[in-house]
DNA sequence: AAAAAAATAGCCCTTACGGGCTATAACAAT
DNA sequence: ATTGTTATAGCCCGTAAGGGCTATTTTTTT
């Protein structure tokens, strides 16, 4: 039995999170926090296997939360919750002690999945992530930080799907020239000159 | 006695993988290439036992390598090298053809014993890389065999570097409509409506 | 020998893409 | 206070991309 925390203020997402784990036998709930002041008073007294952390809660980041308990509770191992993909925040996260992360939207078997992998000893995460850490590793400094924002690395994992600038744009509820613009900004930063190419040189 | 040809293009490694393989009275080196372009020339008019290739080959990719020659030689077993264990390449070399790898910085023994593991039927892989495999043995049946023909896959590899269809035309020495009507039938075969999408299906 | 598949190439058409601009509001840094 | 960054959004423009056709030659299969 894998016990398991949950920490995160989205309502919906928490409820969501703790269905799935509930689901399933082989998974126990300990307890669920809307934040990360809640979680930082309780989760040391009852340590879970794995504690799923959303990487951005309000005031007290799920990085911080991270910073401040994992060396009380050493047994516990860390499972982001983040909204993008490719996100320099996971990064850090995994540099603080997560070791692996979901990301939103991922389905029922997916988080089911990268949590037993977590208790196994794994790690899931995406290639790219995992290579920053094989370099960090390798003493190589964090290099391929090519600098773009939250937004474009969002808009750039859209492209990757295949997505029309149309379908980005009402996908994340703004304008098609606003997508426009954002892939030029992230062209320019990357010196390519088309998405197939800002792809390959971001998951390098 | 068990014959193998290397095809590395990084000098230092091939001497190594050369000076390896010779040492054991086992093995008998056939052809050692530096590039893919010489290996396609050569190696099915003289087919070994077992053909190392780097996954990483400037131009032509070893696994674009493998695609074209394999249905050629089909006695030969392909052991791919490469830099990072549990790379997604890797797994798409499998699915290309290939049996095994290796990873650079494995010792003497180890590649040795990967070779003998080989040639007896065994397939030379970390957990992780054969869980995978297993999982699409279980799955669905190599859903990934689309029937693209070998100029189409060509096509598809140009386009997986960014290039644009007059540039693949050039490349290719072939008129701009030809590679056009080359990404249609790419398009049609993967259900698809764009490179992107394309790319993602095929590389799956 | 006949049929099928693959590679070649052209035409027409619409639209998505990429690049060059400017601009504003919110926010952070100095 | 001023500067810089980010996210937003618009405009114009040329071209690349993608889709629907037909057609020829070569290669492979039956």
């Amino acid at each position: 039995m894998i016990t398991v925390s949950i920490v995160e203020d989205h309502d919906q997402y928490r409820d969501l999170l703790y269905q799935v784990i509930n689901d399933n036998p082989e998974f126990q709930i300990l307890d669920s926090f809307s934040s990360a002041e809640e979680a930082l008073k309780s989760i040391i007294i009852n340590p879970p296997d794995i504690a799923i952390i959303d990487i951005k809660l309000k005031s007290l980041s799920g990085i911080e939360l991270i910073q401040r308990i994992k060396s009380k509770i050493p047994q516990t191992l860390f499972l982001m919750c983040t909204a993008y993909q490719n996100n320099e925040n996971v990064f850090t996260a995994l540099k603080a002690g997560a070791s692996g992360y979901i990301v939103k939207g991922s389905s029922a078997e997916e988080i089911q999945s990268a949590v037993k992998e977590l208790y196994n000893g794994g790690a899931p995460m995406s290639p790219y992530i995992a290579k920053k850490v094989i370099n960090l590793l390798h003493g190589k400094e964090d290099q391929n930080n090519y600098d773009l924002t939250e937004r474009e690395i969002e808009v750039l994992s859209h492209l990757s799907k295949g997505l029309l600038y149309k379908e980005i744009a009402d996908l994340l509820g703004i304008s098609l020239n606003t997508v426009k613009n954002h892939c030029k900004n992230i062209y320019k930063r990357l010196h390519v000159q088309n998405r197939v190419e800002a792809l390959n040189k971001f998951n390098a």
